[in-house]
Order: structure tokens, then C-alpha cells, then sequence
DNA sequence: ACTAAATTACGACTTTGTTCGTAAAAACCA
DNA sequence: TGGTTTTTACGAACAAAGTCGTAATTTAGT
């Protein structure tokens, strides 16, 4: 039995933030999760109470972007946004707005500055083949 | 004649925010820009007032992400932080947090999402030939 | 030089995101 | 079942970013 979000008139464009996304990584990963989850595995990297950490995914499920199952003792959270769209959210974002649009120019200078071993290169290789088939 | 920023105390990490990092556009484009000419550029695309602006690239200045030049009528701005180091780290950033620290799969993800140009591909494909040599 | 226009400085208000205290409700267990 | 622990709900405090009104200063034009 699933919650729903009956307050779907306040639904905007619905960005996670930089806490949320961190929520959201947890999520992803584990498929879902309590809150007391949720907390144990951010508190690795950083110490807010266990409240935020309520506070944050109840704002989220209204938000939209989880969703919550309570029919058992405590509420399970699942992603309501998948890890890929959200992925192309922020990276169309930042392609317009900080490289002129163009990819390309994110993709150099994404293999430009960080360390990518031979495995990775190939793949990215055989991506490129694809698409230059493709036009 | 420039001013430095006296106040050295408070420069942390200094991520430019959004709202900065349209100013740092202009900024970066036309080499240096008075407030005005910034705000008619960014009045284009939002409708924020002359103040607004003006508060924004004081900010900045104190913040050590633009100098300016008030040795003229009026105040002229030059960025203070390059393009490319701004995109690295916005980008890796990026990378770290929501890539698993895998440049590659942001690369895939964004290559596989936007449209891209033959010609483009080949400059990707020029900078991945140089990389695979390279190790 | 004097008025009008533009520019700058400054403070306050608003919004959004994050944090937590506290209390109510539910689950646990001895 | 009675008391303890855990979970949930909620409101309020706090901080950061963005916005603008207003006043002070500077520049420009006649």
C-alpha cells in the first residue's frame, strides 16, 4: 500500500537539492530504505541529527521524489526520480549554462582534467563509434 | 588603478553561486563590463533590477571573484576566476557526487543525451586518441 | 555652477534550504 | 500491560542567496 502525493498543485520543476541528492544517492543504491538507513549511511560522511535526516525525506515525499510505503512498522522510501534522468537534469543544466551548450566541450574538458584509465577510454570509444555510425 | 580585497579574512572555498555564475558569463565573454552593461545583458534572459546586479557584483568583489577598476567614472569589472578552473569545478564536482567519481560516465551519460556534431565528435575522438596514446 | 541623471553604498526584507527541539504516536519488550 | 525506545510530525530557528528601496555620491549637460 502506497502513499500517494495528494498535494500535487505545488508540484514545480523540482531540482533536488544538494541534500537531497545525497538522500537520493543512498536510495539508488540500496533501492530503498528507512529513514534510520538513510541517516546511518550519510552520518558516515557528515553529522546532522537523525530529525534532518526525517525532516529532508518527508519534504522529499511531498516534493515527489520519493515514494513511501507505511503500511509495515516504519516508512520505506523508494526514489520516485531515477538515478539517470536526474543525472541528465544537472548535466543539461550545466552544459547550458557553463559550456555554451555544447557537449562537446564538457566532454573534453571532463576527459582533460580527470584521471580515466584505459578501461573507461575504450568504452567511451566504442560510444563514440556508435554515434558516428549513426550520422 | 585597481582595489584589492582587503578583506582576506573571510575567502573560504567561494563556489560562485547561480546568480554569479551568469555575471562571470558576461564577464568571461566581454573581457570586463560595468554594472550597467552586465545588467542589460542579463535583463535578456531574467528581469532583476539595476540594484540587484550592482549588490551581486559588490558581493563578488568581496568575495574575490571579479576586480574592478575605479579609477574611471564608473566601476569596470574583470573576472577574477578563469572559465575553464570554474567549469572543473563545477564539473568535477559534479563527478564526485553524482557520478560515482567516474569522469566516463558522465561523459557517456552526456554524449548519449545531448546531440552532438560530426564535427565535434572528432574533436572528442582527436583528445581520446591523445589519451589512449598517452598511457 | 546648478540641476538632472546615473552610479554606488547600504540596509532590510523574502525566499529557500537546512537544522533541530519537542511532543505525539507507534513499536518493542520484560 | 506498563514503561522504555523508536519513529513520526510539526513548528521554529538559522543561514545563504537573491531582491529591492532609498539615500548618498558622482558624473554629465546647459
Amino acid at each position: 500500500m502506497y502513499e500517494t502525493n495528494r498535494n500535487m498543485t505545488t508540484n514545480k520543476i523540482n531540482r533536488p537539492t544538494e541534500s537531497e541528492l545525497e538522500i537520493l544517492q543512498v536510495l539508488w543504491t540500496q533501492g530503498e530504505a528507512t529513514v534510520r538507513v538513510v541517516h546511518e549511511e550519510l552520518s558516515k560522511t557528515k553529522d546532522s541529527g537523525y530529525t534532518t535526516t526525517l525532516k529532508l525525506m518527508q519534504i522529499m515525499f511531498e516534493k515527489g521524489l520519493v515514494t513511501r510505503d507505511d503500511s509495515h512498522k516504519t516508512h520505506i522510501y523508494q526514489p520516485a526520480v531515477s538515478r539517470s534522468s536526474t543525472r541528465s537534469q544537472f548535466l543539461n543544466r550545466m552544459i547550458d549554462g557553463l559550456f555554451a551548450g555544447s557537449s562537446a566541450e564538457l566532454v573534453m574538458q571532463a576527459l582533460g582534467n580527470h584521471k580515466t584509465t584505459t578501461d573507461e577510454l575504450s568504452k567511451i570509444q566504442a560510444l563514440l563509434d556508435e554515434l558516428k555510425n549513426q550520422q
